[in-house]
DNA sequence: TTGATACATCAAAATAAATTGATGCGTTCT
DNA sequence: AGAACGCATCAATTTATTTTGATGTATCAA
């Protein structure tokens, strides 16, 4: 019971570790803060961010890795857009270490 | 008006950029789930996670920099245990990011 | 089919973060 | 006072991430 409940907290600790480590960086936060507008072609991306085109390249890549984002290819545009049940996931995870740190100020033994 | 949301935006995504980058590694949620179990100084935390003492202190420091812990000094002994607000801090932030995406899904113009 | 556009990918260089072992500093114990 | 302990900090190295410029690939338009 207990290996499992260590089992399940480990795999979404590894899957939040990734979507956290996407989100833990300026350039990309700036990035989804231009999605959160609506869904994106890259070129207007480019245009919202400053960003050069490689560089944006590298980052989105690194978003669409851990979930943050999906992408759809139309015509030769690609299209960017946030996932929001990452998003959700995220912020579900944080919500379950605050609850098992609840009593995490209890002085040291 | 568009500037102060703005700059209000800007100035919380940098506060949770570091709440985010802290917490966006695997032996700093190992220290992290160590002290959700209460108060502890830095001998109990290298028990608990076996890392070497300086590599420890290296980490508690990112950690306490970016305002997930505090520390308090009792005699020779450090203490270090969880700042609950950080993690608040950090749900609502991702809440309202959720929020704001609620109308991503429109498709690019 | 040629040329341009939109984007991805790659290799090399630049930058940043983590690890290690040593040293320093304040506190307690004797 | 002197020695041992608990921890922080530093410099040097290692490792990981990011940037840059170039090249590649698919799509569309002429």
């Amino acid at each position: 019971m207990r290996a499992v409940i260590a089992e399940k907290n480990v795999l979404a600790a590894s899957q939040a570790s990734g979507l956290l480590k996407a989100l833990a960086d300026p350039l990309r936060m700036e990035v989804i803060q231009s999605l959160s507008e609506g869904e994106c072609c890259v070129c207007d991306l480019m245009e919202k961010t400053g960003l050069a085109q490689s560089r944006l390249s590298f980052h989105l890549k690194v978003l669409k890795d851990s979930g943050l984002i999906t992408d759809r290819q139309s015509g030769r545009w690609v299209y960017y857009k946030l996932d929001l049940k990452a998003l959700q996931l995220l912020e579900d995870w944080i919500a379950d270490l605050k609850k098992s740190c609840k009593n995490a100020a209890k002085p040291c033994s």
